[in-house]
DNA sequence: AGGATAGCCTGCGGGC
DNA sequence: TGCCCGCAGGCTATCC
């Protein structure tokens, strides 16, 4: 469920723990969610924290010596702060489905500095993971080499290429994260509706002016949602443990047979490039352009 | 080769 | 109350 906004709600919210502070320990209680390299050392210990990035619905953390570490949450996975000294799962919130814990402490801090803090990945499903890299460059070059540009940064002319070369349900070149990182069933479906498409059409059959009404709402969406502190529907939290609340401004994720926010009528769902996808039949019609009755 | 599909995994809600 | 089933979903592997 993290997409992109969820991602960067967590990003922001851990990065003024994390820069130029030290990594003091880690502990790793669930080894098969690491992918590459499992020391102490591959999980940045001793590391001075030099960045920690997104892309899509990656993060990336980085030391001062090059080392670096890429983090997906995959749909259940939390990467959150717990403020004071500590060591492993010791005295945690939540010790259920904790992978790796790491001990960060700021520059100069006294044994007691209430900045000391650990960083905790915990995933129930364990759909998300961690991969390691002593040489941090493998990341954009290796392990997001087959990543698209992130969501934030689309423009209408790569959207239009994308489209132009594939007969894919357009909701299925949305979710496709070569194509475009970051976005996820839910934005998917309120990108769809606010740009009035609908996400069964076949890509290459699109309109520009379609085309470029998902460019302009996508990011649009994406951004308002980050500003909210991302969509929690379950048990999403940021890095301190907040909640976001964009789920209260979903138009049509998660409303099927409710009545559409902008018609009224019945909002259609169904599933689609693998996943529910609900829409408005009228605001969204199968032909562009004018609004007909459909069969839901 | 592009595109569709199965499988990974746990928690939760609905039905009985 | 308790059990079983279906569903949720990002991503990879595999099949067609």
């Amino acid at each position: 469920m993290p997409e992109l906004p969820e991602v960067e709600s967590v990003r922001r919210s851990l990065e003024p723990h994390l820069l130029g502070a030290t990594i003091r320990g880690v502990w790793t209680l669930r080894r098969d969610i690491i992918t590459g390299p499992p020391l102490g050392f591959d999980l940045l210990y001793d590391g001075v924290i030099a960045s920690i990035e997104r892309r899509g619905k990656n993060l990336a953390i980085r030391t001062s010596d090059g080392r670096a570490i890429c983090v997906h949450l995959g749909m259940s996975g939390q990467l959150y702060w717990v403020p004071g000294p500590g060591a492993s799962v010791h005295g945690l919130p939540r010790e259920d489905h904790v992978h790796l814990v790491w001990r960060i402490e700021p520059a100069g801090a006294a044994h007691d500095d209430p900045r000391i803090g650990r960083m905790v990945f915990r995933d129930p499903r364990r759909f998300g993971g961690v991969w390691t890299f002593r040489n941090g460059r493998d990341i954009e070059e290796k392990h997001w080499a087959g990543l698209g540009p992130d969501a934030l940064a689309i423009t209408t002319e790569h959207l239009i290429n994308a489209c132009a070369t594939t007969k894919r349900a357009i909701k299925a070149v949305l979710l496709d994260q070569s194509i475009l990182a970051g976005v996820g069933n839910i934005y998917a479906d309120e990108a769809f509706f606010l740009a009035k498409v609908n996400p069964a059409r076949r890509a290459d059959k699109l309109t520009h002016e379609e085309i470029t009404r998902l460019a302009e709402q996508i990011p649009r969406v994406l951004s308002a949602a980050i500003d909210a502190g991302g969509s929690t529907l379950r048990d999403f939290v940021n890095g301190n443990g907040d909640a976001g609340s964009y789920a209260t401004a979903h138009a049509v994720y998660g409303r099927g047979g409710q009545p559409c926010l902008v018609c009224g009528r019945a909002l259609s769902s169904a599933v689609l490039g693998q996943r529910t996808t609900v829409w408005c039949p009228s605001c969204q019609p199968r032909s562009p352009g004018r609004a007909r009755r459909s069969s839901s």
